[in-house]
Parts: structure tokens; sequence; C-alpha cells
DNA sequence: GAAAAAGGTTATAGTTGGTGGAAAGTTTTT
DNA sequence: AAAAACTTTCCACCAACTATAACCTTTTTC
């Protein structure tokens, strides 16, 4: 099939199928034309890096699990640990962001948020460091 | 003061100086052997970045941040609604980290992590689209 | 059958928020 | 005087795409 329903399939689109094709992720026979030509295990392929993206792997883990993917003597220890890795990755984040939103929401506290300039949000923003995450 | 000393006292690093000055954000005065001169207004302004970025801010809140800094006749509820909004965009990033969390955790449960093949993880994975995320 | 629309190809550049390095000039330290 | 430290500009690179251009092939429409 071509790259479009390749791409209707997958859940990707025809642009990011071509960059993961140029990081070799997927490399498809080509029809006389000139033209992908994908089986429906590249588009299998092609999906799997879809959801591995969805839950935040970044290119160069999805490249590993899609080596363990199809690795039929792969260690099911070693995919796991890839993805406990990874959910650490995404609490770290969630602490940072957490933070940053306790600190916004802790400065609009103190802003009257009316016509005049005073505001608490710029003298906090402005105080000298340390600047004091909550 | 030279870049050096402004990188020091504002928490951003040089090049990051010269990147911000490249977009228009902090543009010092130049000494006689052209290199950039400081004053502590520019560090002041450098501060002032350093902090909206450390909450998450982009750029571009950033500099409509810093326009309102520096303006005496600021609403301050126009601050309050900026930050109110990127706290919405915080959110909505907290929430699909969460949801990532989610799925991530509970496909690890499903997998024994041991020296086999079988891996519930590589199973969703590769399941075929709707990918349920938690 | 011809024209137009839709899809495909490559290559290049832009996005965000910086960071790294080269090559050269200036200042400070030894 | 030499060496180290600092500054300058410019260009290239990172992730993970997205956009555009210029051109080619296939399909649809009239």
């Amino acid at each position: 099939m071509n790259i479009g329903q390749a791409a209707e399939r997958s859940g990707l689109n025809s642009k990011t199928i071509r960059y993961y094709e140029s990081l070799g992720l997927v490399e498809p026979d080509r029809a006389e034309n000139g033209y992908r030509d994908y089986t429906s295990d590249d588009v299998a392929r092609l999906r799997f890096l879809q959801h591995c993206r969805a839950v935040g792997f970044n290119l160069d883990e999805c490249r590993e699990l899609l080596a363990l993917y199809e690795d039929p003597n792969r260690r099911s220890a070693e995919v796991k640990a890839l993805v406990m890795s990874h959910v650490a990755q995404v609490e770290a984040q969630l602490e940072q962001l957490e933070t940053m939103r306790g600190t916004l929401l802790s400065m609009a506290e103190q802003c009257p948020g009316d016509d005049h300039a005073d505001c608490a949000i710029i003298d906090n923003l402005a105080q000298p460091m340390p600047f004091k995450l909550v």
C-alpha cells in the first residue's frame, strides 16, 4: 500500500513516516513507480511506534522497543526495565510541572487582578534570586 | 558590567543572554572595546526572564510579561490573566503526563518481567488502534 | 481524450530554546 | 612577554517533526 494508507492505518502522518524512515526505523519496499510500498508488517511497526510515542518514549527508546518487539528471544524483564525507567522520567516531569503550578497559583493568589499596576506576580518574578518555587 | 557578570547575577548563562538579545529581549549598551555593557536594570530584566522561564512561560509569553513589568500603567488583571492561562496549559500537560504514567504502569503491572519473551507491554503497544490510554 | 485534482517523490528550511565550537580580538594575570 | 581568561561573531547542532518548493504519477472529472 501507499504511504497515505499506511498513515491512515498507523495513526501517523505521511511526513512523520518519511521522517521515521530517514532514521531507519521503518524501511518499506519501493514500487516500480518509485512510490513506497508498505506491507501490513510495516504498518504494524508504524503503529507500534505511534503507541510508543503516545506514552512519551523518545525516538531512541522507540528504536529499542521496536527491536525488542521484533526479537523473539527478548526477555520481558528488559522491556519492563525500559518502561519503568521511562516512568521515572515522566514522574520527574510531573514533579517539575506541579512545582510550577504551585508557584504560579500562589503568586496569582496574591495578585488583586484589577485595574491597578500593583501586582504581586510581577513583584515575585522581579525578585532577586534565589527564586522561591513552592 | 560584562556579560559574564550579568550571567552570574541573573542566573542565565552568557550564551543564553546573547540568544535573548538576538530576540530583542534585552539590549545592553556597548563599551568602547565592543563588549556588551550591562546596567543593573538590564540584569533585573534578565533575572525577570530567568524566573519567567523557571515557571514554564515560553519566550513569547516572557516578552509580554517583560513589557508588563516595564509598564507603569499595566493592569494587574492582565498579568493575572496571562498567569492563569499559563496555569491552564501546565494543567493540560500534567493531565497528559498523568495519563501516560497510568498507561505505562498498568502495562508494566501485567508484564512478568522475567526471562521469557511473553510481554504484556509489547502486546499492548502492538495492539491495533485505538490505543487505550488509561 | 484532456484537464484537473489528488497523491507521491526529493530536498531544503523552519520551529523552540537553547548549547557547542571555531577563529579572532581584548583584557587580565603571571 | 607570554599565557590565561574573557569577549566577539558566526555557524552548526539537538528533538521531533512541519512546511514549502518543484516536480512526477495516478486518479478523477468533464
